[in-house]
DNA sequence: AACGCTTATTGCGCTGGCGCAACGTTTGGG
DNA sequence: CCCAAACGTTGCGCCAGCGCAATAAGCGTT
């Protein structure tokens, strides 16, 4: 399950791979080249483990490709995803966070690809790479503002609009535009959105059932789709 | 209630204000000289706003006296606390998360003083003073780690738990031994407390009020006295 | 001393959403 | 093709905790 050996693909990275995301996007292609050469690349699985929380943060990540959703898992078992991570983002990033070990578990959703960089490398790329360190701490920001959110919403809103919210935001995130909606272009369970939204499986079915009723969802097996976005945002919004 | 015009104190600022602070700790004296100089200092009344969510970034502090709380207010009015910042401890830096605003409202839970400076200098003081960058990234991932887990919280915990757990917290950042127990060392009322916990302040009260009947915790007003610890450590896991 | 404001307590009824349980449906592997 | 496992649906009863409301107690002000 776990990050074994990263090896190096055998064909050489290529440059553009790099240059049109946001933390380097403005550097020279030689820089490029270096930060390419010194890179592992490798494929995960769905459901597959990039890293474990508490363990010791030896690489940080670029997703190239895939979804990765971060995940706690409380003393209990219950299992809690923090955050939903999109292809072009770095994640692994404890060092940003002057920690050693990674604060939480990575699990693809999909099958992945990412680069990745031995964690002795991050101050350099800091210092030696222009806009790094800038670009890097606004995914940081960003990151902390849903985080902040997140908490807002735990806290004041009812399970509805939580589960519109959640919906919504995976559409805006990584939707993609189908006949009669937007589609969430990952596999995603009714447990999963369960488990973003902090309610049961049983709850979130019932939703969406009733949504799906009324026209405002599409949903088959692992896959949902958003038909009606508008009242999904009123929904959110408690009518 | 804003922050208008922070004013230099009229006696110089003493240099073992800093010192021992970590961010600054690793510092020369005459360096500390030169960040006090260009540091304004000042003095919050209790429930005073240091600043606020939303707006322009143009100064961060370190909170030399007091207690922050950190605060988000929803669309309906309804306020939540993210946050309890110590005193010792950098806030407002907006700036470490590539952000030109204040991602959160900043209000005093007691009398409090604080030095600032304008948000141009945040980089001088990264790039100049030794220590300064890791030790603010160590507090933010402190910070984050604490949200982390406060969305963990608010996900898999009953209400009683969570109560028992934001006491323990306090008690822990903020504890004063006194006779009979330890003391939460600022004026905290049970709307704080229900805010603190995502609940209502008439369940608080009821926690509390049971709490009291079984020689858990002593409250008067504004103040709560945590007399068994343990037993609260017990109810924060469920038994 | 009297007043008003803030904070705290407590009873009561209601309900959102959880837990349990049973059943249906899709998928992939041998 | 069949079977097992994973995923999804739905009915039912229950209760934690919220909302409402009334009351009390502490504190500052004039």
């Amino acid at each position: 399950m776990n990050h074994d050996a990263p090896r190096k693909t055998l064909p050489r990275l290529d440059e553009s791979l790099l240059t049109h995301l946001p933390p380097f996007s403005r550097l020279e292609r030689k820089q490029i080249r270096t930060i390419l050469d010194q890179a592992s690349s490798r494929r995960y699985d769905a459901g597959a483990h990039v890293f474990d929380e508490g363990a010791a943060a030896e690489r940080f990540f670029m997703l190239l490709d895939g979804y990765v959703r971060v995940v706690r898992v409380t003393a209990t078992g219950e299992q809690v995803t923090a955050l939903h991570i999109p292809s072009g983002q770095l994640l692994g990033i404890a060092k940003a966070l002057g920690r050693d070990t990674y604060p939480a578990t990575a699990v693809t959703a999909t099958e992945s690809i990412a680069l990745s960089w031995p964690t002795r490398l991050w101050d350099t790329f800091l210092a030696e790479y222009d806009g790094f360190a800038t670009e890097t701490y606004k995914t940081l920001g960003h990151r902390v503002g849903e985080m902040n959110n997140r908490i807002v919403e735990l806290a004041t809103q009812q399970v509805e609009q939580r589960v519109a919210n959640a919906l919504l935001r995976l559409v805006n995130q990584t939707g993609r535009k189908v006949e009669g909606g937007i589609e969430i272009d990952f596999p995603i369970t009714r447990q999963d959105l369960s488990e973003l939204t902090a309610t049961t499986l049983h709850t979130a079915s019932r939703l969406l059932s009733g949504w799906e009723k009324m026209g405002l969802v599409e949903s088959k097996r692992k896959r949902i789709k958003v038909c009606d976005p508008h009242a999904l945002v009123l929904l959110s919004q408690g009518r």
